[in-house]
DNA sequence: TTCTATGCAAAATGTTTGCAATCAC
DNA sequence: GTGATTGCAAACATTTTGCATAGAA
């Protein structure tokens, strides 16, 4: 059986000396209800539909909480802007983006995850992670039929 | 037999109604003579070694023209930084990033060139491009033994 | 001469930080 | 009370843009 969430993240917070307050309860429970991958701004604005005095620093620094206590992933999808999703109890995955409308899909690459161990070591590198992303025009868009530039 | 990256700009700039100026000139020549990844800022700085009066935006300005023109590739690697290496005569490949130290290295992984128009064609994409970044930490900084905290 | 390019300074972007006031425990 | 937290504004780093001047063809 697994943990609730919002235990690990409040478990973190103990653990480290931290306090619960009400702006980091608003940003967990914002965060836990919101799927997909977004923007720290874009969490800010829904939080701010219930809770609306939340300042921008709060969320950055919420957020890194979150990620540190392994309830939030941080990806780099290659726009300049760090977009966020649930990690607690989900297994690693890669994402495949449409360079149109921004759609991703997730998906694993086992024979990625056996490789990569083969490249570090031939290296000598010791592996941390990894990050894959596949860059392509999802059917709808294609329908669309804006051809290709 | 292959063209000269140099043709290959002055030719992509004529095709489009650009001139070649000095400035230009300086700029792909120090491109080409700077091997490995480098930030634009870096190039600048090379640049101006022997062309001290060029502004940053003229720098941005050519090396988007080198993109486009096939010259030059220009990598995200998660830094919030664009990098920028040759590409003409270059065969693709990614990239393992040492996480202390920053050294690179290059590899291809054929596995996944040969998968990901699986995953692709799967969820209904055309593959346009993809991005495989493997993180670690290198021989050297192993050694060096500041355990990974 | 005509259209493109340059360099500067200012804007834009997304994120981080300093700090005084405030809150959790 | 004491130390952690907040919100604001300012700082940041990187890249882009507007514009008047200068340059290429």
């Amino acid at each position: 059986m697994q943990k609730e969430p919002q235990t690990v993240f409040i478990e973190y917070l103990n653990k480290n000396g931290l306090n619960i307050t009400p702006q980091r309860r608003a940003i967990v429970e914002t965060f836990l209800e919101t799927e997909g991958h977004f923007t720290a701004e874009q969490l800010a604005s829904y939080v701010r539909e219930r809770t609306p005095e939340i300042g921008m620093s709060t969320v950055y620094r919420t957020l890194k909480l979150l990620v540190d206590s392994g309830v939030a992933d941080c990806l780099d999808l290659g726009n300049k802007v760090d977009l966020y999703e649930h990690a607690y109890g989900h297994t690693h995955h890669d994402h495949l983006v449409c360079t149109k409308c921004g759609k991703k899909v997730e998906f694993t690459c086992e024979c990625l995850e056996r490789q990569q161990g083969v490249f570090a070591a031939r290296h000598g590198y010791e592996l941390t992670r990894h990050r894959v992303v596949l860059y392509g025009i999802c059917s709808e868009c294609q329908e669309k039929g804006i051809p290709t530039a």
